[in-house]
DNA sequence: GGGAAAAACTGATTTATGTCAGAAAAATTT
DNA sequence: AAATTTTTCTGACATAAATCAGTTTTTCCC
């Protein structure tokens, strides 16, 4: 598969095809099959990936617990957390679906920093907007009750990752647990719940957000 | 109060003193009592600010809970990460000890992350080491229990903040306790245990760490 | 220095949520 | 297509931690 600079632009839409084809010359695409760890949490950073194809989970381990922090999707970035300090991943990522990414040798990316401002700035932007994410995260983790991060996450598949209130959420009750910070049993449950009060419609992995303002005062109340 | 740029050598130091003098002519110098609120979550981020002396809290508010973020002293900076995007801030900030900041307007970090590689290197390299801290905490925070939050509480401060085994931790504990994520009788219920279990010793807010391998394990397995 | 407010503390009670145990359904492999 | 594994689901039970209610101590400030 080749991948074209037009394909990231926001990454590497300005760069001249001289160095376009320094990135390449430091770059593999890779092909993951479902379930296969693309980076492991605490090796060292080598490469930042960029998706061509497919979601991955971006996650936290701790002591056979996964926290998931995020889902990324085709154009989305991850593995820019990790290059600089002690440069080891922050995370593990793991494909959930069929998956191709380009990756991206560090070292490529740290000199692209140094030279293109604006690729530091964009850089920059993208770290913040992952931060963002994250303390977004963390309040709704650790104020919220367990109906309230069920619905924040329904909200965020539908707004931020399929833009429609009708999604199949492709992960397993067990990774909605695992990015709601709860039991499987609980999520399950909950969702059955948001089934059975007509806020949403469940029919395995289908969702339908038939209710979506008391979806949003789960959110914010509960 | 004189803010020289030898103060912050790591954002400033590098600068001539004609770049210097336009930081200086966008920058005022604030003291701030006890209690006081230096930023507001949600405003629009118009600086970022260095701190000259003092101790602040950097949380976010839900609700009327407050969840601590970091603490900040001299030498460190804040509101970096509420510059771009929608540059809104990201949190709130109250000062508490009597506290001294730099404060710099917003559009002078942005012209010097677009003008100076090595400071826009810097910003990333501070905006990833916050990165790491917040996601170190939502482990603690959402995987660990009481006694491990306040265990790695503890540490935090002996190691990060005093770089010592005993002191004075300033903060109340409602604070410790918005730290940790937990009630605040829960916190005192838990300082004063590890105080009994002869883990820690604890006089007002004087802290000793003496038995630190117990605590280390406690904040490993509690 | 005395009064008021805030902070620290303690025990009893409630509750949210995890854990356990097992059944049914779906997906995957042979 | 059958067998096996994984995922989904459900109820009963256990427990960590919040809440409530009240006391004591410390800090603040007039």
């Amino acid at each position: 598969m080749q991948v074209k600079k037009e394909d990231f632009p926001i990454w590497f839409g300005q760069l001249t095809d001289e160095h376009w084809s320094i990135v390449l010359k430091n770059s593999v695409c890779l092909d993951y099959n479902k379930n296969e760890i693309v980076c492991k949490q605490g090796a060292f950073a080598t490469n930042v990936y960029f998706v061509v194809s497919g979601m991955l989970k971006v996650y936290k381990e701790y002591k056979g617990e996964n926290l998931i922090m995020s889902f990324v999707r085709k154009g989305e970035v991850f593995g820019l957390s990790s290059i600089y300090n002690n440069a080891t991943n922050l995370f593990s990522v793991a494909s959930i679906t069929p998956t191709t990414v380009f990756s991206v040798n560090i070292n490529v990316i740290k000199n692209q920093i140094r030279e293109y401002p604006d690729f530091a700035e964009k850089s920059i932007i993208q770290l913040n907007k992952e931060y963002a994410d994250t303390i977004e995260r963390i309040v709704s983790l650790t104020q919220k009750q367990l109906n309230g991060r069920m619905a924040d996450a329904i909200l965020h598949f539908a707004r931020n990752i399929y833009g429609s209130d009708e999604f199949n959420m492709q992960i397993t009750r067990r990774d909605m647990a695992d990015f709601c910070g709860m039991s499987t049993e609980s999520a399950i449950r909950i969702l059955k719940e948001l089934h059975n009060d007509k806020i949403i419609s469940l029919e395995g992995k289908n969702v339908k957000i038939i209710n979506k303002q008391q979806l949003e005062s789960l959110s914010e109340f509960g």
